[in-house]
DNA sequence: CGCACCATGTAAAAGGTTACATGATTGA
DNA sequence: TCAATCATGTAACCTTTTACATGGTGCG
């Protein structure tokens, strides 16, 4: 139930058509939350069905279209109640930890091989969210700008630290990860 | 594609029941993986099917039967195969950091209430990754006994080892979490 | 003209959740 | 006899992934 809550949080920003958020969602594991193109057009338009979002036709060229969505009064007071309810944990289902559970099972070259991937990968996750957290201290991205034109400047510190810090616990967990493998394969080296 | 396998690695350490294997996946979100009944069943009449482990029919009582499922060899040799895999990234999907990130919209109280909830859930699963952790580095849990009489016992230590450093990882984590969570209500306390 | 990008959809399949359904056994 | 636990399934629904499908626009 997360996704049209996401979408209404960056429609918050400003107005976007459905290709633009695509972009946003798309491919790149590095954002907070990332979805497929194939469910963000039909979201868009059950949320514009539930008055959370209103679309407006623009022409591009001359015979094309695009759609863009604008949070409604509704859609704001609904992302704004589920940003305050505490949600259910979800299970646990962490695929590498249950392949670290049965590492015994392999020669320790298969096991290091496993974690030496999950290292680089979260090293670069890592590098990724401290460059973003910076930027939002920064207060130099586009849609932090644009969130700010709609408050007042006193609050404009107070929201980019709020945000920075969802990087900064992105940063912090990989960290954790990277020192959680790090181990591991120090273990794996261990004589038996 | 990894609860066959998920289930591959609790069925090495001894044939199991449905039954069984669903208390063990069920309800607990503590475990380091969790499924319902409802997903277990069919995945091991499959699993039975494609040849990765073998069912037994027990009666129990006059008119009852349970089916016992035994791991087979190629059922195992699947099982290593995917152990020593480097497996994609899962996409990011977090609700709390989507909600965290936005924050700066609702009353500080609020987002105070939300990260509260998530500190008491993450220091309940620091107890139990901790817990889970020294019931392992003293050889004492169920399953690890039985899956250590099948291997030699020069190889015990560091089945435990690894086997224990899955939830010192699972404690590692909650502790950064929890971490992050506080800096959070700090920030949130901070006049704008 | 051709290529990169803009723009929007549908379909099929897999994975996961919740609810429904049924009955046997064990022990107090 | 009653309750807790043993034991196994199905059905409907939702979410997510992968793939297919189509065409316009802007620029060099």
């Amino acid at each position: 139930m997360s996704l049209p809550h996401v979408l209404l949080g960056v429609l918050e920003a400003r107005p976007m058509s459905g290709y633009e958020l695509t972009q946003l969602f798309g491919a790149s594991t590095r954002w907070v939350w990332s979805a497929p193109q194939s469910q963000i057009y039909p979201a868009l338009k059950k949320m514009e069905e539930n008055g959370l979002i209103q679309g407006e036709e623009q022409q591009r060229g001359t015979r094309m279209t695009r759609t863009v969505y604008t949070i409604t009064d509704a859609g704001l007071s609904e992302l704004k109640e589920w940003i305050g309810t505490p949600l259910p944990i979800p299970p646990s289902r962490d695929a590498l930890e249950v392949q670290a559970l049965y590492f015994d099972l392999v020669p320790a070259e298969s096991a290091k091989r496993v974690l030496k991937e999950f290292i680089s990968e979260q090293e670069e996750a890592l590098d990724h969210a401290e460059a973003h957290q910076a930027r939002l201290l920064a207060k130099d991205t586009e849609l932090l700008r644009e969130r700010m034109t709609k408050r007042p400047p006193d609050q404009h510190d107070r929201m980019a630290r709020l945000k920075a810090h969802v990087f900064a616990g992105h940063a912090a967990m990989a960290r954790t990860r990277i020192a959680w493998a790090q181990e591991g394969l120090r273990l794996l080296d261990d004589a038996n």
